[in-house]
DNA sequence: TTGCAATGAGAACGATCGTTCTCTACTATG
DNA sequence: CATAGTAGAGAACGATCGTTCTCATTGCAA
């Protein structure tokens, strides 16, 4: 078994059981057995549980930043990539495991009592501001655009995560398409 | 000290405590020493710390509800109180307290292992939906509408959180102002 | 075969948590 | 004054957590 692999491992099954149960609520006991590796290996790649935890921020904001860059790219025009985003909202909303924006929810545990964490849910969603205004840059939108479809997107997943309907994302497509016709005609 | 003055002073307690730093990072103690009371009359009032949760939850719907409301009847006709929605919630965000919306961070840190936080969480949302989606149809605004101004706060609140820029307030009303309008003039 | 380094399973440790128990001191009534 | 009852401070308890340690076992090189 390759070193990496260990990682990928450890990491991927962390980030399902945190995703599934909370940060908090799960031991490292529960996590070596899921990932099936010994405690000694855990420990050799990982000095402490809040790296494991700083790694899935790492590897969940990796994945969600590529998976919606493909949504956006397959879309046609500027317009459409503003709201391909909310597509990419809706077709995680649908998956079993959603149980809302992982940086919302670590934020929400452990932003108090770490630094670490709250600084990266904010560089997270620093990311998805800049990538939103730059998808509005190019449609050729106003400045406040962007913020108002930002918004519209962390109301969904929130609203998505606790009232367990994932309409929400068609909701938010529907209002981001007239703010989107609003600012364009604006000018 | 009267039996519920010790009540209000355990929940009141728990409420800033559990706002600041995040419901599993206080103890009983903590609370015990903040809130005055002995622990002895802690567990006279509350069987577990389960049960302050819910009691906490209880009175933040209260008071956020009664806020909100408050600031709604303030305002002049139909549109403006569905924009005063965003005046609380600007009003909110400046508050040195303010570490978002205790609901999503309960369900989020609780959500997954309390049924009852869970559902609690929804309930609170729930009502909010509705409240606006009353507003809105005073209005004469289709209902469509209520939905999507509900996301809109929704995401304000997340992103003040996590941001820790006040302005997201702003910018969602700003954006609900043009909603408001467009779904207005659909007829 | 023999010795050695590495691995795995799980016990152990110290800390902390929620909860209960003990014991002391005070209060109030006869 | 005496005594029964109450309340407070904090020790104690069992559970669980993150982390480390032990030790038996394995695979491999000499």
């Amino acid at each position: 078994m390759d070193i990496s692999e260990v990682r990928e491992r450890i990491v991927a099954a962390a980030d399902e059981l945190y995703n599934a149960k909370g940060i908090q609520a799960v031991g490292m006991d529960e996590l070596r057995s899921v990932a099936g590796v010994s405690l000694k290996k855990l420990y050799a790649e990982f000095p402490s549980k809040s790296s494991i935890v700083m790694a899935v921020l790492e590897h969940r904001h990796k994945s969600w930043t590529e998976g919606l860059d493909a949504t956006v790219q397959q879309a046609g025009g500027p317009r459409e990539r503003l709201l391909a985003i909310f597509d990419y909202l809706a077709g995680w909303f649908c998956q079993d495991s959603f149980r809302g924006c992982g940086f919302i929810n670590s934020f929400a545990e452990l932003g108090a009592i770490s630094p670490d964490v709250a600084e990266y849910a904010r560089k997270h969603k620093e990311s998805f501001q800049e990538y939103v205004a730059r998808l509005a840059g190019e449609a050729g939108a106003p400045g406040y655009l962007a913020p108002q479809l930002a918004i519209l997107a962390e109301g969904a997943q929130t609203t998505a995560a606790i009232a367990g309907t994932s309409d929400a994302a068609g909701q938010a497509r529907q209002a981001a398409a007239v703010l989107i016709d609003a600012a364009l005609t604006a000018d």
